[in-house]
DNA sequence: ATCAGTCCGGACCGATCGGTCCATTGTTGG
DNA sequence: CCAACAATGGACCGATCGGTCCGGACTGAT
C-alpha cells in the first residue's frame, strides 16, 4: 500500500551538489539551484538533508572518503616503502590539481567560506586535514625520519601550498614545483639505507 | 553654499569592512551590516564604492599596499643580503599568522570565496600573489640561486601552505615549521658562500 | 477496480540580500 | 538671517535566500 522512496536519490543529490559547490563555492550556490539541477523537488532534498549546512557537511565528508580511497590505491604499489609513499602523496595531490574541474581544494575552500568553527562543513574539512597530517606523520615514522613530526608538517605545507597556488595562479605556477620541493625535504629527513651519511654533508648545523 | 562631504569617510568604511570581511568572510557580511557598523548611511557608502564587489576589491587592494609596506620594513635591515631576505619573507609571514585577528590569508580567502575570474576582488588578490611570486624570484636571482625560479616557487608553496594551515589547524600546527622548511630549501639552492647567516639558532635540523 | 497511504514537485513563507531614492538635515554664500 | 542646495540617514525596492507545506500523483494490498 505504501509508496516507496526512489533509491539512489541521496547519491544523486550529493553528486549534483559536489559539482555546483565545487565549481562556484558552496555559499554562491542556492538550494533552489541544487533542486533544479537534480530535477527533484525541495521536499526530497530536505528529507535527505536537514539543512544546507548538513548538505555541505555531507558533501565534504563524501569527498573525504573518496580522497582516502583514491590515495590508498595510489600508495598501494609502494607498500613497505614509506619514504616513497610520502613522495607519492605529494605526487597524488599534484596530479589532482591538473585534472579538469579542479577549482581549489574543497577542504581549504570550505574552511575559507565558513569561518564559524561550529559549522559542520568546516568541522569535516578540518578533520580531513588533521587526518592527512596524521597519515603523513605515520609514514614519516615508518620511514625512520630523523624528525617525523617536522617532516610530516613540512609536507603538509607543500601540499596545502600546492592546492592554494593551483587555485589562484594555475597549475602551471608554483604548484608545479611541489614534488621537487617534497623530494628535497624528504631527502633531508630520511637517510637512504645504502647511502648513509649523505644527509650529513648537507646538514652543516 | 554647498555642503561639503565629511573627510576620512572612505578610510573609515574601509577599516570597518576590513574587520568584518576579514573576520567572517566577505560573502557572509552584508552591506547593511557594514553600514550599521560605520554609523553612516547607505548613500554614503554607495557614493564611495559603486558596489559590494567594488568595496571588496578596494579592501583587498588596501591590504596589498599595507602588506608590501610592512614587508619592506621587515626586509630593510637585511638590504644587500638577498638570501637572508628570502628567509625573512617567510618569517614575516609566519609572524603574521600568530597575530590576534588572523583569520586566514585575505588573498587566498577572497579567491576561495569569489571563483569568477572576472570578480575585481579576486583579480586584486591574484595580482598580489603574482607580485609576491615575482619578488621572491627577484630575491632568489639576487642571491644567485642555482635555480631562482624553482626556489621562488618552492617558497611560495611554503608561504601559502603556512597561511592555509594556520587558518585551518591553527598557528601551532604545521604552520610552525614554515621557516625551518624554508631554510632547507634555501640552503639547497644557494651556494655556501651566499648562504643565510648562521647567527640564529635553528628550530630543527 | 478500489482506496488508503506515502511520496514529491513546486507554490509559498518570512528574512535578508545588494542597491536606489527621497525627505530631512546641515552648511555656506550673500 | 535667510535662501539655496548638497550631503545624509534610512525607508524602500525587487530578487533571492534557506526552509515549510500542501494537493495531486503514484503505489500496492485487497
Amino acid at each position: 500500500m505504501t509508496r516507496r522512496p526512489a533509491p539512489g536519490t541521496r547519491q544523486r543529490i550529493l553528486k549534483t551538489a559536489a559539482r555546483l559547490f565545487g565549481e562556484r563555492g558552496a555559499r554562491a550556490v542556492g538550494m533552489q539551484e541544487v533542486v533544479e539541477e537534480t530535477g527533484l523537488g525541495k521536499s526530497v532534498l530536505y528529507r535527505e538533508f536537514s539543512s544546507k549546512d548538513d548538505l555541505v557537511a555531507a558533501w565534504v565528508r563524501e569527498l573525504d572518503a573518496e580522497t582516502w580511497s583514491h590515495m590508498d590505491q595510489a600508495l598501494a604499489p609502494y607498500e613497505g616503502d614509506p619514504a616513497r609513499q610520502l613522495l607519492k602523496v605529494v605526487e597524488f595531490a599534484q596530479a589532482s590539481v591538473q585534472a579538469p574541474g579542479f577549482y581549489g581544494c574543497t577542504f581549504y575552500n570550505t574552511s575559507a567560506e565558513f569561518r564559524d568553527p561550529a559549522h559542520p562543513g568546516r568541522q569535516e574539512a578540518v578533520a580531513h586535514l588533521d587526518q592527512l597530517r596524521r597519515r603523513l606523520r605515520d609514514l614519516a615514522l615508518a620511514a625512520r625520519a630523523t624528525d617525523a613530526d617536522a617532516l610530516a608538517d613540512m609536507l603538509m605545507l607543500i601540499i596545502s601550498g600546492l592546492y592554494a597556488n593551483a587555485a589562484t595562479l594555475g597549475s602551471s605556477g608554483p604548484a608545479g614545483r611541489a614534488t621537487a620541493a617534497a623530494r628535497i625535504l624528504i631527502d633531508q629527513h630520511i637517510a637512504p639505507a645504502h647511502q648513509v651519511g649523505r644527509e650529513r654533508e648537507r646538514d652543516s648545523c
